[in-house]
DNA sequence: TTATATCCGATAATTTTAGTCGGATATATT
DNA sequence: AATATATCCGACTAAAATTATCGGATATAA
């Protein structure tokens, strides 16, 4: 419970790889792959989705790849996270309502508060703060 | 991402309800049930466990059920997570080292930084802050 | 022209979460 | 004693979410 995807988690260690290298220089999808034992595949559709979110930038043909286009100190973690793997909460119904309790539920103010607490959390930090 | 289980939202919601009323009054599973809109079979297996964590009290035959046994203000939120759904954190490798990047993984010391403060700040609530 | 890379929609497999079923035991009420 | 109502509990099934794969397209450096 309460745990991030793996795609969050590749999307972090590619982060982190290219911050790891000069500012210019690009890493392929394989590269990261081969490197962090990742199935290439999935890096790939993460690295795609974080260039459409222009987090990264996507470099075509052979010797491209991607690099760092975004300013990581500027992205905190719950943009981040909702970037790459879409809306985040406690409880669904923070987002979408679909739950057959919310007519009467009793626990969704308290646990809307702690929503709140954990967001704040995660807001407080940017992802530079994962990749240094 | 980041959610509760229904599990955790059942068993909260219930002892909520308790809570509402006087001390030695007892709830069944159907009472909760109907009253909440929730499955009455898979609450029963989330008092039944809580039950067997001694966090309430089964009481059986007709006019059975179940009133609340713990001191709920003495029980923190990761003690109660972790009794109801098992162990908790951002990370697999924080309880169970079955992940194939472990051993190049780059983001593992950030990320269980960051779990630290998770974990802290459940700790520092108690279940009773949710059903009061 | 060729080789290497990203791009992208569709699909499949796996894991986790959620819910169901069947039959047992306990006990208050009649 | 019989009955009705409740918990107990293991095994099972279904649904949803997550994770991974496939097939074929486009871009471009060498
Ligand atoms: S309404 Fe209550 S039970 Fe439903 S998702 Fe919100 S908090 Fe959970
Ligand atoms: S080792 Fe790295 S990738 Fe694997 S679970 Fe831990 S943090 Fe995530």
């Amino acid at each position: 419970m309460l745990k991030l995807t793996r795609k969050v988690e590749y999307a972090l260690i590619s982060l982190r790889h290219m911050q790891g290298k000069s500012t210019d220089s690009i890493s392929s999808t394989k590269e990261i792959a081969n490197h962090y034992n990742i199935p290439v595949e999935i890096l790939a559709k993460t690295l795609q989705h974080m260039a459409k979110e222009n987090i990264i930038e996507a470099i075509n043909g052979p010797r491209g790849g991607y690099r760092i286009k975004a300013k990581l100190n500027k992205i905190n973690l719950v943009e981040f996270f909702e970037k790459v793997e879409g809306p985040l909460g406690l409880s669904d119904c923070f987002y979408d309502a679909n739950c057959m309790q919310i007519e009467f539920c009793n626990i969704r103010t308290p646990i809307q508060r702690i929503n709140n607490n954990m967001i704040n959390m995660f807001r407080s930090m940017s992802v530079q703060d994962i990749t240094n």
